[in-house]
DNA sequence: CGTGCCATTGAGTCAATTCAACTTAAGTGG
DNA sequence: CCACTTAAGTTGAATTGACTCAATGGCACG
């Protein structure tokens, strides 16, 4: 069914967590912990590890990955600078988090930061955007999973420094194909589509420009719940 | 694309919990609310309603279900006897919950009783269910998504008095069409290749009896993580 | 004993996947 | 800095699978 399986991803062997960088600033209000660079591709922890930290995201994005006996894999949600990875709140469940782009982040020790389970505002935030993707792909076919996601991750999206209004799509197809169930292909085919209806343009792979928010959100069911 | 609307549910539009009945016995260790009885059909509470009971099902089924702008339906999860619905751990985005078959129910004031969002177990319940959803849908054809359904729901069905073996089907077809995001009749289909492989037998239609629970997982990408 | 709801089955259509070829961009090393 | 190598994205064609629509069958309820 799914394709891209692990093999597809050639840094995913690499071991969790590499260098070590002294403390930069922090959120405001926030205890600190180790500021941490994290390469492409790089998994900061394991499925079925046991692992205590929170991890902030600073700069970057991480996926959180559930890897599949027959190799494949669901992309379970991302998490964007200003959001706190929480590695138990998947409980008994873990998943992988991986690194989509270069990451900076922050580890915190859940004994000295925000608590992982009782933390209303975590859990309130991942039950938020489970709903939702169970919205997109129960209620849509590939047209509206990909319109939905693009609005979905829309705010998160740096701005191109080189093209007024363009924004930087981070994620490669392939992890939005993992998202939202279905083929990467079928990601550049809607992609494709929108271009032609005018309702996005692509300047570059990886950079878009929002051109018809209402339009996109027509195609998408269950939108004017996700956002 | 999804088919069953809401003018499907004709108890749909009965008001919000009916006949309130003396209480009667409680779970040890629990503060007791009033038990109630609905109906089937019957919501317990709406979607978007600002609602601050923690509601314990003692008899039937619950589903927690969201209303699209299109008509359709999502529904998020079920609930079993033992488990408890808590309204607002849906957050911003609220569902409405539903009488899958006559229930009886627990009101708890969540002031006196288990309290939603801080509670650690209900979180975690709510979340691994719509995790496991989540890769039932994205990463499975119909078949896997029946046979996923099924071997999640198994544990809770009561076993049926007059077959050996056999347990009570709750769940109608549309509900388990609107859980896993396909539509009633290629339920009707999956079940009826499940017959057909020995995997199951429905000696009535509200009746099954699993023959191959190995064969079925087979079928279920993502059934190591679910069970 | 009807009547209506739910479930089942069939046929045709359309959409998404798969497989494959090709294009473009990115990265690497001379 | 350019040529080369590899990864990522795009497009096409064929196939399969799921949906829709429709007709029929069975069960529960009044």
């Amino acid at each position: 069914m799914r394709p891209h399986s692990l093999a597809d991803h050639p840094l995913c062997d690499a071991p969790p967590l590499a260098t070590e960088f002294p403390v930069d600033r922090a959120p405001a209000g926030r205890r600190l912990g180790v500021v941490t660079s994290v390469p492409r591709g790089r998994a900061l922890f394991w499925q079925g590890e046991h692992q205590g930290h929170n991890i902030e995201v600073l700069q970057g994005v991480i996926r959180a990955v559930r890897l599949l006996e027959n190799g494949n894999r669901q992309v379970l949600a991302f998490f964007w600078p200003g959001d706190i990875v929480r590695p138990s709140q998947a409980s008994c469940q873990h998943f992988t988090a991986e690194a989509v782009t270069p990451c900076r982040v922050v580890k915190y020790d859940p004994a000295e930061g925000v608590c992982t389970l009782t933390d209303p505002c975590g859990a309130h935030q991942v039950l938020k955007e489970l709903l939702s993707l169970v919205v997109t792909i129960g209620q849509n076919n590939s047209i509206g999973r990909v319109a939905s996601l693009l609005l979905q991750i829309r705010s998160h999206l740096p701005s191109d420094p080189r093209r007024p209004n363009a924004l930087q799509l981070l994620l490669p197809r392939a992890d939005m194909a993992d998202h939202i169930g279905t083929s990467l292909e079928t990601v550049c085919r809607a992609l494709a589509e929108f271009k032609a209806r005018r309702l996005i343009e692509l300047p570059t792979r990886k950079t878009i420009r929002f051109l018809d928010l209402k339009g996109l959100s027509q195609l998408a069911a269950g939108c004017g719940a996700c956002d």
